[in-house]
DNA sequence: ATAAACCCTGACGTTGCGTGAGGCTCAAGC
DNA sequence: GCTTGAGCCTCACGCAACGTCAGGGTTTAT
């Protein structure tokens, strides 16, 4: 029944830094202490921890937060209904943003100026106000809407690491824009992203046409591997493995 | 055609202070200056200032934008793309938000304890690196690599599987403490070392001796899993690749 | 021509943690 | 009974992304 820092962190989903914080600043301090002076959070901390996480989603500031969870007549069950209120909100803000992009897309690709300038913008959280005061008086009547919004490497640089590390991030996600775009894994477009790919390894150690090729079947077998790839881009793990194949294969 | 800040922000929905900050780190410049200094921002600009909001909208730190809309081959509407598709993965997220706030309300006000606590944390982002594995391999399920691994690891129990997650950070422990120690990667020691992780990947897919060489290359390649490494020990990347590769050349 | 509204450039303040540093605790294994 | 590794504690400094004056020009409407 009693869950130590780590553990809460690591169900909720926060790091243990911000359990210490939310506790330095009195917005969820722990049930109990052990003897050893062990943070120990009980069942009500849980759910106490779950609306902070909400309100924090929606963008109130911690204090405000602490102020809202503070009052004598806090309901949890009706500050749940004003989430869902609330992110429903912002779901249909989100869901005009991909409108937004839709008709951008379309002025990108056709007709010069059909899209207003302010359209561009349709979407995006207007007005950083704070109209979080008026969510009290909106507790119990209807509700309605509102907006809101590793470096560490021993023998590189910092800088340098980040570059780095920021090449090949840049690199898989140009070949995963390609294989979205439909670009064949043999084409020259491709080759040329690979070829990038290369000369980002180069950054390590010096691979051989069959390392690469090796590497990018790496990609696919390995659960790990094969992971993060899909996770940016379903079958991203398979498109660099031929890409790497056909590059291996070529003179390049 | 030309905008001033306080036009362009009002526009935009930004503050003018962030436009002044975007342009003191170089994310956003004006196109061109009045001759008493004012910003003046062109058509490009609001493009751009679309897409800075989009990367920020999905929490991207702003020298990543930068990075982002620096790349020589960045594709506006290839972004915009990526883009939706990122949007949708948080609609997503969102509505498991509102699921969860229907959950928690109806176990508040009925039956004590229907809901696991886990499931008071559903959809607010995991960041822990387990997670996003575990969501990763939801995506995905569609090779026979995968289905391989998915299938051993299915087989197992919740102890074996518990043992099998134990051993694998042991063998890397125990690698990484021969490292410290001065063991050279091609010692004896190093070698039983790479057996033992081989024969822990042999939980999920059976390995070729080219595959563990490759596998090493990429622990010293890619950034994730170089800092998975580098955070447990400075140098340990490069370490495991050596030692791996001399596995794999060894007869073993 | 004068106030109101804007613009500029510093420069320091704030929020919400990240990231060690230095030291205690606790269960497990030898 | 002693070591050890994982986890916990409390400082304390750092950092991103602006907010917020301060001091001083500029534009424009009346």
């Amino acid at each position: 029944m009693n869950y130590r820092v780590k553990e809460l962190a690591e169900l909720a989903g926060v790091s243990v830094r911000a359990l210490h914080h939310y506790d330095a600043i009195g917005l969820l301090s722990p049930a109990r202490r052990s003897p050893s002076g062990y943070r120990l959070y009980g069942p009500d901390d849980l759910l106490r921890l779950q609306q902070i996480l909400f309100y924090r989603e929606l963008e109130m500031p911690l204090d405000g937060i602490a102020r809202e969870l503070g009052r004598p007549d806090f309901d949890p069950a009706a500050a749940l209904v004003a989430h869902r209120a609330r992110l429903e909100e912002k779901l249909g803000r989100l869901r005009r943003l991909v409108a937004t992009i839709d008709a951008t897309l379309a002025r990108l690709g056709g007709e010069e100026d059909e899209l207003k300038p302010e359209e561009l913008y349709e979407g995006f959280p207007k007005e950083t106000a704070e109209r979080w005061e008026r969510e009290a008086a909106e507790n119990w009547g209807d509700t309605d809407a509102y907006r809101e919004s590793r470096k560490r490497v021993g023998r590189m640089s910092k800088e340098r690491w980040a570059e780095v590390k920021a090449e090949g991030g840049a690199v898989d996600e140009a070949l995963a824009d390609a294989m979205r775009r439909g670009v064949a894994p043999e084409s020259d477009e491709a080759l040329a992203l690979v070829e990038r790919k290369v000369a980002h390894l180069r950054n390590f150690y010096e691979p051989s046409r069959e390392m690469v090729k090796g590497l990018g079947e790496m990609y696919v077998q390995h659960p790990e591997f094969r992971a993060h790839y899909e996770k940016q881009a379903p079958g991203l793990a398979e498109y660099l493995r031929d890409a790497m194949a056909a590059w291996a294969a070529s003179g390049a």
